[in-house]
DNA sequence: AAGTGGTCTAGACCACCTT
DNA sequence: AGGTGGTCTAGACCACTTG
């Protein structure tokens, strides 16, 4: 029952962030100045603005030099998404992981393609169909390419042994990812591989990789029907 | 040209950060004690401390008191989904927004919202469901429960002028969202409603409020073919 | 029990941006 | 031009967790 006596930045975060869900800062409102909270708090700045440093990088508040603090205007619902490696994922349900290499093919990137890497040119790309397994049911169809100037080394990995999505988690490190999340309809072939009806909604996370603007991978990863992805809480 | 004399921890931070993608410090391998780091480098074990903050943040690194500091062994990609209000979405997409109320009903809550909520008994709640349209045509369409309990004034609210969603998120803050992302087919009455075809797959996210444990909302906005959900870069 | 991260304070200087 | 946030330093103490 006894409160610390002395605040830590979560504490004036939470005093603030209730603030501002009681309305006593008021969408689009402009806050007091660091130091003068901190006065009123009984704080240092530094702690304070430790503060508003992280309500800033949950987007609930804008901090301008000079224009002061205010609460975000237009409220937005934050989500965060972690995506592990698909075995990992797997093996996190308690299912047994397996994944089967459905081709590849060496060819330069088509249209479609350049345009998620944002080059003007078509490269050298190695093109990889893969199905992930969770104790033996299809789990995900991934589409991926491979960029073989940034990437050559992934001619020689034995995909028997480590799936293309691990061995580039693992040795391709990236430092942009964009990510982009759509429903598709099965297609024929698609149903086949996944072993569900054609026409099926298919929850598909589309993701490309950079390494300092260079591109890595990008991939089409199908979700088998049911699949569900839910944000960190 | 001239590197700054001071580093900042934002250097520092890409300094370690470039470190664990090089395997400098390699999978689950364990970095030096934040003293040694700023000795090395040369400033205060206060700002690596802060650049070590963003890199836990981000998911790279994990940190224990006396256990120190390691790189996380199995690397997730993580993605930050913003989701504004409908309106502002589709105004900033540059089409006129207009939404539209299908029906109002109150009653109790069924088995499956009572589970979104984990609540163990039925609750008094408005149904609402609700078209999202961009120039006149369907955008997405909303189905929504509201907690009367704990939001009574809904049942007051012109829906004429404003849809729930904005008004929840302008008068009803919240303390703790879940959301999930799932693709399903539309059925013959979806498809009237978002003038689709039946069959057709759609993005749908589920999204459910509190505030401090006690339910408001929980939606399932249903988007109309072709819609993509982007991660921030 | 001891080592490591977590945090605070106090004061200083810098840099951006609005007025 | 001046006000506000952004950051650093130096030293101190706390609190968790592992060995």
């Amino acid at each position: 029952m006894t409160p610390p006596s002395r605040l830590s930045w979560t504490d004036v975060r939470d005093v603030i962030h209730g603030r501002i869900l009681v309305r006593d800062y008021g969408l689009g409102a402009k806050l007091p100045r660091d130091e003068d909270i901190a006065q009123e708090l009984g704080c240092t700045r530094t702690t304070v603005h430790r503060a508003m440093q992280d309500l800033a990088a949950a987007g609930l508040i804008d901090r301008k030099r000079k224009g002061g603090t205010h609460v975000v205007a237009n409220p937005i619902t934050r989500a965060t998404i972690d995506i592990p490696v698909t075995r990992s994922e797997v093996e996190a349900l308690g299912h047994s992981y397996a994944h089967r290499l459905i081709s590849t093919q060496r060819g330069p990137s088509p249209a479609p393609i350049m345009v998620r890497f944002g080059a003007a040119q078509p490269r050298d790309m190695l093109h990889l169909g893969a199905l992930h397994l969770a104790d033996a049911r299809p789990y995900m169809l991934e589409d991926r390419w491979v960029d073989l100037a940034t990437c050559p080394e992934i001619l020689s990995v034995d995909f028997a042994a480590i799936s293309a999505n691990e061995w580039l988690v693992r040795h391709k490190p990236y430092t942009r990812v964009e990510m982009r999340f759509f429903a598709i309809n099965a297609d024929a072939e698609i149903a086949a591989q996944l072993g569900c009806a054609a026409g099926e909604a298919l929850l598909t996370v589309e993701r490309t990789t950079w390494l300092d603007n260079a591109p890595i991978t990008t991939v089409q990863a199908i979700a088998a029907p049911g699949y569900v992805l839910a944000s960190k809480t």
